[in-house]
DNA sequence: GATGAATGAGATTTCATTCAT
DNA sequence: AATGAATGAAATCTCATTCAT
């Protein structure tokens, strides 16, 4: 099998990625190892040869896509630019992801960021936090933010902004069309760095 | 009434509110029936007098909690009072149902929210949404809000920030004391009517 | 379900019975759950509404039956009698409990004293080491047996002796009619007492 | 010759003596091929190559050291000595055979002597116990041991305390140095041949 | 109302064996 | 000879739901 259309990777992250397709479709729990294998197109025994289990799979699916995310929100935040914009850049990215892998970002919206073992996995979610809450630090330093609001809670505020933008999307209840990404782009900057008042 | 817990006295009830402790700990799919009764002090046959399943367990805690809560926040957003004012109101009311139902919460943003079924009942949890699209509505209308943002997308934000407040307590990962609490209360008011720039 | 043919126990004991005569026919690992259960006359599920596992099942047999086992021995080594009829009391017990209960000694026998998990077991099957060691020390204190040989090495040996007796009636390859039994039996106290020698 | 282990040099032999080794620890069921080859430090693709399959190994390890295991005892049995004295060399090349391959013995007492094709396996197990009874009625025709017991019974019971001294020393429950082996076939020889009683 | 024995569909997981390289 | 990816039959175990008492 080099069959070439599978430019990246071989079957294990063939694998992840039908796993990542199925848990999205059928949520974790109505998704049979059988189905994964099947939209992968290997016998079911496969999945066996590479991963554990079934927790396994959505484990490393978080793992290794959860990784990359925060390695790419890191350097966004480490760029020489003002803060603010660093954050705009941040977010953009995360929201941004919705179109580059749909299946994924449902997956980690729906399975993981909800799920009761979320406690295990908080490190590993803090890391964006921790991006998210530097960047508004750095601002408060610069005089670019305010100084009278807890960077800690703002951070939180602004990463649950993000995750129910997301959230929508997945679940079909706003637009996601190129315009629609755009403004809601813009519209959380808006609201983050200006409130709603007038 | 503000209070939009699952009503006490009963059987019935006391079913309800095992099952959200349940549900709240081991989330819904980790959860058996036979963990609710025994929660409860019944026999498991019992839960199926109540309620035809598993499911409408669930279901029962949204659809009863749910509409107590969504009918407090109407009648919060209802007030005539300045549009932030209600929406300050508005957003108190859902943190503070943390501190009176921790587990109901849990279970609504766990469970609920993240279900496949969600579509069925999206219209109902849209109706928390609508609540407060309808006062940032009555803001812009009044000049007290921007009218260069959009509501629907303003509500979906603010919703989130509140979400995440709420994931952050459940997970303990943001202090939940009644200082904590105010503070949040405080910050997300400032964040969302003032933004972070200064 | 009053079936009062089985006279004796519930449920559980009818499991009990039925899995060690399917245990008997087609060995521990060759006995699938859903035959123990087709053999009792109940649904699948049933079994594990008694036993947690298929090797709770094998290890209750074992615990019950070896501990009613031990039980008349120790009584029939306490008898106020000389030692070395007490000994032939012991041995003609066990070898007899071939005649009353195949089934069971066959798992014993096969599948209980020869896993690999002995060593956890240990302790139990050494209770009738001990009885049979006491006695021969009793007769040893009384004149009865010879004092230069090891008690403990003795017992070993009547032990293997049985166990192999009963190995083969198990296996089909010693003759297992009254006669032949009570051949054993007598066979066996004499060599165990007089040794081959002349 | 009186080494009936099985023959060194070669993949092959490798191989064996792996899954000897493997299947004394876990047992044939719990054992895996994939144990075995990594035991031998070789991929489980090569013990195709070698062994049809895993029923194939445990036979092969019986069938060799077995045939050769008869060949010493029945050239012992054929020396020209005495009958007891005959009957001792044969006991004590068994008990030696222990300390020389203790996996062996394990894997010869615990899984072949006691798997359901037992029957297929009779006749060549009967051949040890041949040598035994032979010896026995010669010993009869030569006036060394009593006639009035059965050669045949007695044969079994020196098997099966042979069988069941091994058994301690796999266990760990029987001493197992030099003096305590000495000992054993001692204390063995002593009751057998002159009986407990004095 | 209340109990818990009984059912059985369905899922995960194991692992001997095959086979392409 | 050697490797280890790939296969899939088969077994254990779970648990929502039903039902007799």
């Amino acid at each position: 099998m080099t069959d070439p259309s599978l430019a990246v990777g071989g079957r294990r992250e063939e694998l992840l990625r039908a796993a990542a397709r199925v848990f999205a479709e059928k949520g974790y729990h109505g998704a049979r190892i059988s189905d994964v294998a099947e939209e992968a197109g290997v016998a079911y025994g496969l999945v066996y040869h590479y991963f554990r289990s079934k927790d396994e799979l959505l484990e490393t699916i978080f793992h290794e896509s959860w990784g990359r995310m925060v390695a790419v929100l890191e350097s966004l935040a480490d760029s020489p630019k003002p803060a603010l914009e660093r954050l705009r850049l941040v977010t953009t990215a995360l929201l941004r992801t919705w179109q580059q892998e749909p299946d994924l970002v449902r997956v980690l919206v729906r399975e993981v960021a909800r799920s009761p073992q979320l406690q295990d996995r908080a490190g590993e979610f803090g890391a964006a936090f921790t991006v998210i809450r530097r960047v508004i630090e750095d601002g408060q330093a610069s005089g670019e933010v305010r100084s009278d609001i807890d960077a800690r809670l703002a951070a939180w505020i602004v990463y649950g902004a993000l995750e129910e933008i997301l959230t929508g999307w997945v679940l079909g209840q706003l637009p996601d069309d190129d315009d629609a990404v755009a403004q809601a782009e813009r519209t959380l900057a808006d609201v983050v760095f200006g409130g709603i008042a007038r």
